[in-house]
RNA sequence: UCCGCAGUAGCUCAAUGGCAGAGCAUCCGGCUGUUAACCGGAGGGUUGUAAGUUCGAGUCUUACCUGCGGAGCCA
């Protein structure tokens, strides 16, 4: 294998990726990958080709390459790893507009038989197989857009003026203290928890940054199993001193644009493989609706009148995902509920000066039913009514001493929020569940690999 | 945690309470333009686990296990 090696480095030209096929039009290549699928015909040969950035179909006839490639290659197995070097050639007929009729061809690694073959599979046995089903088309469509999510995001708050401080994973106690928590032992006998947000450390680095985000890792203990929900999701969260409600909704709303417009520009290719219709994007440019509690209370008691929701909602309490699905489906844009009841809220979120009994807060529903992708508001400036907040929520003052420092010590009206890069990027794909979303999914009952 | 559904070959599924099957995958053979290629042949099974009903259980009953869909909660 070793002089097998040495002799394709010396004879055959350099290595060229398959989305960049184009470009080589007429010249020899050499693409390294892995097969895709083969297809053979008595003395012609169709290996598939994936490297990563693509799919290439290759052309081996019988005639037109030595004995031992031809015998190598016959016998291979879906996902055998090989490079070939061949002729690039137009053709009406490949999928990608090029094939490359082949000349030599190294196998590295020979396979008989790999799980996932071509046909249909259920969801159990793709999760058990998720270290190898990441290799296929669509979900390799889905990360890279995920990608494209992420890179949008921080390109946006980056230019933006933000700066990334991120917040610690390891906490001593709840965020929010309503939320289920995963305990860790840390040293000493102490328990430490790992973070459902960033929002309190934000509020901290704001004060020193002006406008801040983090970026990384939640995690939320809730036996939830549905298909919005992960225990372990990546979140974005930014966050703005001298701000308010008003400047979270704008932010939201040229966020969200920033992402459709980039997932459209770079993953053109991806939205097809998905299917995903480019005009659902489209549609994602400010201004986004913005709709009070109590006009949206309004909106889903005329639905149960008309006998389009089956429950009767009660002013005061949450939306349920059958409610945010009601509201979201007269807009072909992102949502914006603000002024919830602050009694469903989290303890730190400010009060309306002229009806306290509502929150500044503001959560985004996005279109076709995906649910709520951003939730925020504006904080509590008051050491005062964080003390009584805290104290009404059952949460221990001593380990939020440090939290109410930032108001001993220049508080002033600030705002930020929560964006769930799996929800997002499952909308921006158009597809049914979160857990395709990222690489190695973290759910109620999966675990492995 | 609650409600509902499912578990049969490596995978996707079929089988009136009466001999456990097909397609794909694998292996062998054929085919010079295949697009989930096609054609012929072969191997492949403790029907999720345990107990029960029955002359006889993949099929009916009970419990458990595993997964899926949804609810609540949330991003």
């Amino acid at each position: 294998m070793a002089t097998e090696s040495k002799t394709l480095e010396t004879t055959s030209p350099p290595r060229t990726f398959i989305n960049q096929l184009a470009q080589h039009a007429g010249e020899q290549v050499t693409i390294k990958g892995w097969l895709y699928n083969l297809r053979s015909s008595g003395k012609i040969l169709f290996p598939q080709l994936r490297d990563g950035t693509g799919v290439v179909q290759c052309v081996a006839l019988k005639n037109s390459v030595a004995p031992e490639v031809w015998n190598a290659l016959k016998g291979l197995g879906q996902e055998s790893a090989l490079a070939i070097t061949g002729t690039v050639r137009a053709d009406e007929r490949a999928p990608g507009g090029y094939e490359i009729d082949l000349l030599h061809a190294e196998v590295f690694d020979e396979v008989h038989d790999y799980p996932i073959t071509p046909k249909e599979h259920g969801t159990e046995f793709l999760m058990d197989h998720r270290h190898l089903w990441l290799r296929s088309r669509r979900q390799h469509a889905i990360l890279k857009v995920r990608h494209t999510v992420v890179k949008a995001v921080r390109d946006f708050l980056d230019a933006d003026g933000f700066t990334l401080a991120d917040a610690p994973i390891f906490t001593p106690a709840a965020c929010e203290g309503t939320t289920t928590l995963f305990e860790v032992d840390y040293f000493e006998g102490e328990k430490a928890y790992l973070t459902q947000s960033g929002q309190l450390y934000n509020e901290a680095t704001a004060a020193a940054f002006g406008k801040v985000y983090c970026f990384g890792p939640t995690f939320r203990a809730e036996k939830s199993k549905t298909r919005r929900h992960l225990t372990e999701f990546w979140m974005v969260e930014p966050e703005m001193a001298y701000a308010t409600l008003a400047d979270v909704m704008t932010l939201s709303e040229r966020m969200l644009s920033a992402i459709a417009a980039r997932v459209l520009e770079d993953r053109g290719e991806e939205l097809k493989i998905l299917e995903r219709d480019p005009a659902k994007l489209e549609a994602i440019v400010p201004p986004f609706p913005r709709l009070h509690y109590d006009d949206a209370v309004k909106l889903l008691h005329e639905g149960h009148n008309k006998g389009e929701l089956e429950a009767r909602f009660e002013w005061g309490g949450d939306f349920g995902a059958p409610d945010e699905t009601y509201l979201s489906a007269n807009y072909d844009k992102p949502l914006m509920v603000h002024h919830y009841p602050a009694a469903v809220k989290a303890f730190y979120m400010a009060r309306d000066s002229e009806r306290p009994e509502l929150a500044l807060g503001v959560d985004v529903l996005a279109p076709e039913g995906y649910g709520e992708v951003i939730g925020g508001g504006e904080r509590a400036t008051s050491l005062e009514f964080l003390k009584e907040q805290i104290a009404l929520h059952d949460l221990p003052q001593e380990a939020f001493e440090w939290y109410l420092d930032l108001r001993r010590y220049g508080s002033v009206p600030h705002a930020g929020f929560g964006m769930g890069i799996e929800r997002c990027t499952a909308w921006m794909c158009g597809i049914e569940h979160v857990r395709e979303t990222i690489p190695f999914p973290r759910m109620l009952y999966r675990l492995r690999p």
